[in-house]
DNA sequence: TTGACTAATGTAATAACATCACATATCGAA
DNA sequence: TTCGATATGTGATGTTATTACATTAGTCAA
């Protein structure tokens, strides 16, 4: 299995759109910046999207409606842990970290009420280090 | 403080109507379910939502865009730790549990990273146990 | 090559979720 | 009673996501 997935070419263009941003975006952002390469409809966005969704190359941030490329794009998390993302309110920054005691206490909650996780959103929403010093 | 809010009249039925559920609404079901009582708008559900959710009555589900009553009403968790949701793809049902590590370990990482949070949002989805047994 | 299958794409319409802007009403305190 | 704050009513609009259907492109076996 290669690092690094082949693309279709909407789905390079979308992702390409996401991994130049600085932040997170939303569908119809991504929309308006692919205009200019023939894009004209939300679902060729959506369906990009989901793919690059399935492939773990991009993350849905359910609070926010919004989309990121995952910044540790070489670890493969799939495998073992969550990922949790602290979303600052104010410059809109996004910071992805992941911790083995909490994806341990989410396993350990789900193992004992019979709950097979599919999968796990954590959201932790503020202002982050450098806004709040500003 | 009371235990129970002095509530306004839509804030009532809209609360009721949460209560009554027996799992999430979306805030359009809620309309519906009170055009009888007089609802003719989103607004005036979304109004109430946003004043119910701030007396920590009930709670928004991110990642389906949806509703419920809290189901520790007497707990009040606003104080300590931060609440997870485990919702069932299959039957809707949503359970809801903190965790004095997880709220801990999430704190400990906005600690050391400077991050102000000011709501956390964990949702664990999947399919519970009498789903997954059925 | 043809045919048949699958994946990807294009497009319009619509559904689902949420807010803005503005008018009106209700109620308690000065 | 007048003022200010809170709650409400209503229409229009903005934002996010999906359905339905048609078309195109690639793969592979007969």
């Amino acid at each position: 299995m290669t690092t690094t997935q082949e693309l279709t070419k909407n789905q390079s263009l979308v992702f390409n759109a996401l991994a130049r941003a600085d932040g997170p975006l939303s569908a119809y952002t991504i929309l308006d910046q692919l205009r200019g390469d023939g894009f004209r409809a939300p679902l060729q966005v959506y369906r990009a999207l989901d793919k690059l969704l399935d492939y773990g190359m991009i993350h849905r941030l359910e609070s926010i409606n919004a989309f990121v490329a995952c910044s540790h794009p070489h670890e493969h998390h799939h495998s073992h842990g969550m990922i949790a993302f602290a979303i600052c309110d104010t410059c809109g920054q996004v910071t992805e970290f992941s911790d083995e005691i909490i994806t341990g206490r989410v396993r350990d909650w789900t193992n004992s009420n019979g709950f097979k996780q599919s999968k796990t959103t954590i959201e932790i929403r503020g202002v982050c280090g450098n806004c709040a010093s500003a």
